[in-house]
DNA sequence: GTGAAAGCGCTAACAA
DNA sequence: TTGTTAGCGCTTTCAC
């Protein structure tokens, strides 16, 4: 029987040409052994001559695994996020694995839809960046035997492997740095504060404030989308005085940047402020922004390893954290002489 | 026999405790029509008692689709290709498909070789921004019936629907904006001059120039990373004793501004400039960065809904370009008066 | 070393 | 309206 047309070319189609049996042509591609030298080079040369490809369904179906991994983030916008993608996406490229990337927006709701979504699609591992800290609310519906890693975010009692930085100490790094400028009044301004991001940051922040025997002085807001011009205004220029601001994340400091602008403020002359994220152009404003810059490669790379290894096989039970350092980088928007 | 154990459950579960023949069960899971409604009822009761899963896998190798869409970008760090993937990604969710994102890092090699991974996984269709404009590299690659979008670049003679923006007549525009505020040697600044975005804007830079009876002054590199302060200063600066640059895409610009910084220029005030692609902070640069602004998450939807035009069939075979309009944004970088 | 046959979980002809 | 029977393209016992 001739190759059916119009259908790409099956193992059988290759089994055929090349005068094997179908499991002889199925060692081939998996380069198991026990296979004679000439027949190897012999069910190449048809593979090639067809132009076969494997079919990743089918036989991701046959071995319950498809060698593709999921990763759920909140959103796109940030690039300290997409870095982390980025890392990830290589390593899983190494290992043979592709990346099915899903936005939950930080709600709950739409992460478990999404993890169900890449679940029923037999992802083999799966990357997030949960959108709920202080309960977990998707292992439930995590199949046996799915290896989970977070990252960013660390789930109060969860038993996955995790990566996560220094949020409180670099945030208090960042706000005795700041004190070492004479500033008293500074006020951490952050968002979703159920976030452990941000109850670490706002910690470490106190811890730094409390050292100096300051008052400490924080604007959490429901959502960053709240923090507009107006109530940067009132609640942290006019109700706290503020002498210098510490946003805590990549989005706040964005919104205090631009209410700062449009109050006509000078960010770092009038309003010392140091960012927890940094910005591709912040070295070119005037003055320098001054960040604590988190590792996001390495973070993505952590993460990747941690998950790979558990693939592989071989790694105990137990979870396993990861802590990488943030970094203070001083350009001077935190009052620096400059 | 009872349900196995360590196993999802699958539909022949939900088929044995339903008390209906598998076809039965199936028919309800794809909501075809046919199934009396208390059969219905009482097998979607099940499958919530069982926690039923689809097995997207299996579904995919018996309907010779996967309801998975690939993309290939150059590179994750350009904002305005994240935001192209953030809107397809969007669009594929709703209409049921995950997106599996690749990157090419702008090599046709490695970016056949992502193709053949993504078609080896049965993919329905792909959004690609290809490395190379100037042939068609990867056509003989693609299966027969993968619907393939193009986007950014536009490939010479390819047969595939394509999204592309206003390159020529948006960097004439902005050639044009800088001849009049009095700007004279204005030096077009790009990389990898065989790209069709380069050569586009290089082309729109040229007939502004030509207009006004001046001299072109383009500086194009082989690739970005060629762009060191050091050729900023001896090929842009001195050679042609820039009155005003004009960068041709982010990383130029990016290279540029910082270039120039390291110089110890002012960018806006000692080199006037209009970049071509925005950035996060442009606006509070001092003075703010002009710019020329790519639609990217129109981009991204017309890029999606062509794609799932024709994944939903009934369109006709031609191809159909979308050319969307890029838009100047004056903050002063540019020469304005500040 | 090699192959025959079964079956992964699902859909789809074709009957009934 | 429902069920039976083949497969989709591959891997995997288990026998030779």
């Amino acid at each position: 029987m001739a190759i059916r047309k119009n259908r790409a070319p099956t193992l059988v189609d290759v089994a055929r040409e090349a005068h094997v049996s179908l499991k002889t042509a199925s060692r081939v591609l998996n380069k198991s052994a026990n296979v004679r030298e000439e027949k190897i080079a012999k069910i190449q040369a048809v593979m090639a001559r067809l132009g076969y490809r494997p079919n990743e369904l089918a036989r991701g179906l046959k071995s319950h695994k498809s060698s593709a991994i999921g990763m759920i983030v909140a959103n796109l916008s940030n690039p300290f996020i997409v870095n982390v993608i980025r890392a990830v996406q290589e390593a899983a490229r190494s290992n043979g694995y592709v990346v099915i990337v899903a936005s939950s927006g930080g709600d709950p709701d739409v992460e478990r839809s999404e993890i169900e979504t890449l679940v029923r699609r037999q992802i083999d591992g799966l990357v997030i960046a949960p959108a709920e800290s202080r309960r977990d609310t998707f292992s439930d519906i995590l199949p046996a035997g799915l290896e989970v890693v977070t990252f960013d975010q660390v789930i109060r009692a969860a038993r996955f492997d995790s990566v996560a930085i220094t949020n409180r100490r670099s945030a208090h790094e960042a706000t005795q740095h700041m004190l070492g400028h004479g500033l008293r009044r500074i006020v951490a301004i952050g968002a979703r504060p159920h976030l452990y991001t941000t109850r670490e940051r706002v910690a470490g922040y106190r811890e730094g404030m409390n050292h100096a025997s300051l008052e400490s002085r924080t604007c959490l807001l429901k959502h960053e989308s709240l923090l507009t011009p107006e109530w940067l205004d009132k609640e942290v220029l006019r109700r706290h005085e503020a002498d210098a601001i510490f946003p805590l994340n990549w989005i706040c400091t964005l919104h205090v940047l631009r209410g700062l602008r449009e109050l006509g403020k000078k960010t770092g002359r009038d309003v010392p402020l140091i960012s927890f994220d940094d910005f591709e152009l912040g070295e070119l404003l005037t003055p320098g922004l001054s960040v604590v810059q988190q590792p996001s490669e390495m973070l993505g790379h952590e993460a990747a390893r941690l998950l790979f290894e558990r693939l592989k096989g071989g790694v105990g039970q137990h979870p396993r954290t990861v802590v990488l350092p943030a970094e203070m980088i001083i350009r001077g928007s935190c009052g620096c002489r400059q």
